[in-house]
DNA sequence: CTGAAAGCGCTTACAG
DNA sequence: CTGAAAGCGCTTACAG
């Protein structure tokens, strides 16, 4: 920027107006420092201009694995809602792993991001208060933090598995199994929760032999839903607590075939679930409706921090195709 | 930091020292400087430190769209490699957009990111020379840039496409239409010229009207695989361009069930793939070796930037599961 | 072992 | 309309 000036023959602050469009310059003057800028290669360097303003314009989200098809969607939702506001997103995958999200948050804050989105993947989320306090936007998605509160915007997920498991006893189910994933993740619990409320709301007895919930590994799933349909009493419906068991166990159950078929019902819809025989019915969240919401709470935040932590909760949809309402065989 | 440091009654300098660790600092002062540290909520700015130390330690990467589940691994592997070398990821989605896929190369390289992973939308990358002379480190992904010598890593699109005909005329086939993407795409038109490689190999002849080229939007894909399906000598096979032509493709052969069965080859893999009746023989690309291979070539290139520009390409490989297989039937 | 000065490349606040 | 000075928050190169 000194040389483009020196070439130019003005001052250091009328290249800094040229290059930013700024009203004050001569159309000569402009001109003369357009030329020296393009003679010279020169391109602003937003590192130093960052220092100076404060504002990076760059946020961060953090999520489990941007591999997973439920994040894509998402993370383009959060990327959209930052181009509109001119700011970039960085993204970073915690692997399901509380100590490499704390990692990456950190490293986030101390890039200073304005604003920090957050799939939690630990439990305790208190080393983000300090960095809160010095005027972080932060919110949380898909998932509660621990012992922080702070803007969240879940999917209704108690909700949705209550809904899912009163459209299987709506089809003549009793013997309804939940297999789900690793207990003490918001997610699995809450979804854990509407199984049991509509078992209770039905006055079905929960019974522990037909409740597994554990990793998502597929060898943990196929062995608990083959446990749960070879038992001596078998369930005739399971629902599936996400999109990764879902898949696992419509392996197991296509491979039975043509066994006594099972009523399924999963949580997460996915690409293809219409074209399986029987087709799956699911309990679609909305990926891109949580990153767009999250990320319209947190420029909102991020435009005026006083505002009071809310939470946001987004409903779920029942998608009926087939696997849901096939009738209880025993 | 200057706080810290009149806090701690020392130098900036040492209150820089105990910030990163370095030796040359006696264990009380080092204390001391701690304790002045957490009483004041001290968190380094990297900003700052980018400034003067001319490295970001951020790389960027532009796909065309997150939520494609093509990207999603692809992304998560240059991440990881990203990760390896302690650096973040910028991610940005062109949305196959020529013109925003330049907005934000031009905005990351304005940020100094120390490299650059590109899979071109544009089709003239000469607005990234004067960055890359300016000694940004830049590798194209999936497609080759265009009017620019660079890394480059691809698959072998050309090949696989080829394999994935030969595989059909090996069944009995004669009569194989292609339904691809937008020519002028480099993946399409490899593809496509697979095809011809193919047909023309065994000596068949490549009609016009069994060649279908254009949006991959479900609405044209259905028409055209419905006109090569119905017209008065119908394809008996298909070999499908990309995912998103083939899951439309398998719809449309779904929803003719069971009529006369035609044999389908679709260009990448896809979850699921394995459960459709019958299930869907593919070429399978590597998305995340893409990733992979291009990030790794270009952190070599930011170690030692004055290599030769490679260009690498990378296997297909053909996953036989059935709709590829099914016999000629007229 | 420790620190004062200069500088990274911009913008802000001010003066002319 | 234009520019010189100060400063954003660090690190580098050097001296003590």
């Amino acid at each position: 920027m000194k040389d483009v000036a020196s070439r130019a023959g003005v001052g250091l602050k009328t290249v800094s107006r040229v290059v930013n469009g700024e009203p004050g310059v001569t159309a000569g003057t402009r001109r003369r420092v357009q030329e020296a800028i393009d003679a010279l290669g020169f391109r602003r360097n937003d590192s130093a201009r960052v220092l100076r303003k404060g504002r990076t314009a760059t946020v961060g989200l953090i999520l489990e694995d941007l591999a997973d098809p439920f994040y894509g969607p998402l993370s383009r939702a959060v990327e959209e809602v930052a181009r509109a506001h001119d700011t970039l997103l960085i993204n970073g995958s915690s692997a399901h792993d509380a100590n490499r999200e704390r990692e990456l948050a950190l490293a986030l804050c101390a890039r200073r991001v304005d604003g920090l989105l957050v799939v939690p993947a630990g439990t305790d989320h208190r080393y983000l208060e300090p960095e809160m306090r010095a005027g972080i936007a932060t919110v949380f998605v898909d998932r509660p933090a621990r012992a922080v509160e702070a803007d969240t915007v879940l999917s209704d997920n108690h909700g949705g598995a209550r809904a899912g498991v009163a459209h299987l006893i709506a089809h003549g189910h009793r013997r309804i199994g939940y297999i789900g994933d690793v207990p003490g993740i918001h997610t699995s619990d809450e979804r854990l929760r509407g199984y049991r409320t509509a078992m209770e709301e039905a006055g079905l007895p929960v019974r522990p032999d037909r409740v597994s919930v554990g990793s998502t590994a597929p060898q943990r799933v196929r062995r608990a839903a083959e446990e749960m349909l070879d038992g001596p009493d078998p369930v005739t419906a399971l629902l599936t607590g996400n999109n990764r068991v879902t898949v696992t166990v419509v392996r197991v159950l296509a491979e039975r075939q043509p066994h006594r078929p099972v009523a399924l019902v999963g949580f997460d819809d996915f690409e293809l679930a219409d074209l399986l025989r029987p087709a799956v019915t699911v309990v679609a969240q909305d990926p891109a409706g949580l990153g767009r919401v999250a990320a319209q709470r947190l420029f909102a935040r991020m435009a005026q921090a006083e505002l009071e932590p809310s939470v946001v909760e987004l409903p779920t949809r029942l998608v009926v195709r087939g696997s849901g309402e096939l009738p209880p065989v025993d």
